[in-house]
RNA sequence: GGAGAGGUGGCCGAGUGGCUUAAGGCACAGGUUUGCUAAACCUGCGUACGGGAAACCGUACCGAGGGUUCGAAUCCCUCCCUCUCCGCCA
């Protein structure tokens, strides 16, 4: 969520910012809902102090029809009281309506346009020329007996699976590899809640109910199943203070993630590339305003340095502002070369890193303290939001399909880079 | 799931209707003093919003939400959470 004292500053730059992400959104209504909200709490802390007077001047001894006045007078600035709180309670909430609805500032680099506008700005390894007809990884796991699909659907509904026998210790190894690598770069893990609230959800901007939710919810509770670790990482941080010596804190959380994937049958959504849960690794960082431009790089070197050590090809986009998330500021995603997609192999997205500056911080209420202000119990600290970034390190099904695609092998079999030999234990599936 | 006890400021902890818009202590910050280490004393010390150049002033907040009352940390109701014991269980 923006501040709305700096949408009402700023007006033009958070238009400007909504005409490149494509969104049509009322800012005016939304800056009207802030003054009539700051209007009525005016109001209400007016009424509230004569409430206060009125009630020490009975402090004292009264005559009795001097004191059935006050008790009237008294009652009557108490139905004031609740009818201004009931106002702005209702201004609040059509605040809110307002100002969820509006999205971050966009970085000034991020290019412009749609989907297909995102700009490549690296490229690492060249895809795999084969000397003879590659399988994508459904004919790859049909072959090697490592997915069941079928039994997924029986079971749990189209878009589920199974993962078996060599497919199981690559997604252990995968995530082993993952979590190494992040804990030699100083991440902090954690295996974290599949469950959260939807006020959590909601906080961290994403939209839990309604037609267009990709998050379930569990029936009769407030509980969602989570879309993605960044869910319950970020609500680590809800109405945290920091300590500027603490920051930056960086978090790797492994969990599942379900996804709804409403509306998105039939798109490039060949078996494990679009499913309704996955298991993945996810990086979360909390920085102060001034780091987080350098650490969203640092999150996308660590990607990159997965992506090559399982010695897959890969391109790095900056993705355009029509196709930013609401709460991003900045978006990197990694394709990596799959095989199977399209009629020679493709692109496809394997992970993605935000910077979502203060808006989900905002939010959550979480702060820090610089180093210069005084600590809590003494006076003057003025506490500012932290940023938080998040990238993904590793999901699983996805790369799962670039590492059984890239290498495989003239008689069928599937080589298993380096990387990952100590984790699951062979270096080849076949033969 | 059953039974009991609790949730007060960064921490500990007092507080059963107006004399507490939260005592006292710890921690923290500034100062005074004692020729070391250290201690003693004084002062200050929550968060958010609004007003003010500032000192400061106003309002809200004692787990959350309702209720009673002219007045609630305090009484009533609902919910959440924590702890102890029992049962069950991976």
């Amino acid at each position: 969520m923006l501040d709305p004292r700096i949408l009402a500053e700023r007006r033009d730059e958070v238009a400007e910012s909504c005409r490149r992400r494509r969104m049509r959104v009322d800012l005016d209504a939304a800056i009207g809902a802030y003054e009539q909200v700051a209007r009525l709490r005016g109001a209400l802390d007016e009424t509230n102090r004569l409430r206060n007077e009125h009630q020490k001047s009975a402090q004292k001894k009264m005559e009795p029809a001097e004191r059935e006045a006050h008790t009237a007078e008294g009652r009557r600035l108490k139905d004031g009281v609740a009818a201004r709180e009931a106002e702005l309670a209702a201004a609040e909430t059509a605040l809110r309506g307002a100002m969820t609805g509006i999205p971050n500032f966009v970085h000034p680099d991020v290019p412009e346009g749609g989907e297909d506008d995102s700009r490549e700005i690296r490229r690492h390894g060249e895809p795999p020329r084969f000397a003879f007809q590659p399988l994508d990884h459904l004919q790859l796991a049909e072959k090697h007996d490592l997915l069941d699909f079928e039994s997924g659907t029986r079971v749990a509904g189209a878009k589920f699976y199974y993962l078996k026998n060599e497919a199981v210790l690559l997604e252990l190894a995968l995530q082993r590899l993952a979590v190494e690598m992040l804990r030699a770069d100083g991440f902090e893990l954690y295996a974290t809640p599949d469950l959260a609230k939807a006020e959590i959800v909601d906080h961290l901007g994403y939209n839990p109910r309604g037609e267009e939710t990709q998050i379930y919810s569990i029936a009769d509770t407030d509980l969602c199943l989570v879309g993605t670790a960044e869910i319950t990482l970020g609500g680590l941080f809800l109405d945290a203070v920091l300590a500027e010596r603490e920051l930056p804190r960086k978090l790797a959380g492994i969990s599942h993630c379900f996804r709804t994937e409403a509306g998105s049958y039939g798109r490039e959504s060949k078996g494990l590339y679009r499913v309704h849960q996955f298991t993945k690794v996810e990086m979360f960082a909390v920085t102060r305003p001034e780091d987080s431009a350098a650490m969203l790089e640092h999150l996308v070197g660590i990607e990159e340095r997965f992506f090559q050590a399982l010695d897959v090809p890969y391109r790095v986009l900056d993705i355009a502002a029509g196709d930013l998330g609401a709460p991003a500021y900045r978006k990197y995603d990694i394709e990596a070369w799959m095989v199977g997609r399209g009629e020679a192999g493709g692109w496809g997205e394997v992970t993605s890193a935000s910077n979502c500056t203060d808006y989900q911080a905002r939010r959550l209420g979480a702060r820090f303290r610089r180093e210069g202000a005084k600590a809590p119990g003494s006076k003057g600290g003025k506490t500012e939001f932290v940023h938080m970034l998040n990238g993904t390190a590793v999901a699983i099904t996805r790369a799962l399909i670039a590492v059984l695609e890239n290498h495989q092998q003239a008689d069928g079999s599937i080589a298993i880079p380096k990387a990952l030999q100590p984790y699951c234990g062979f270096d080849r599936i076949g033969r």
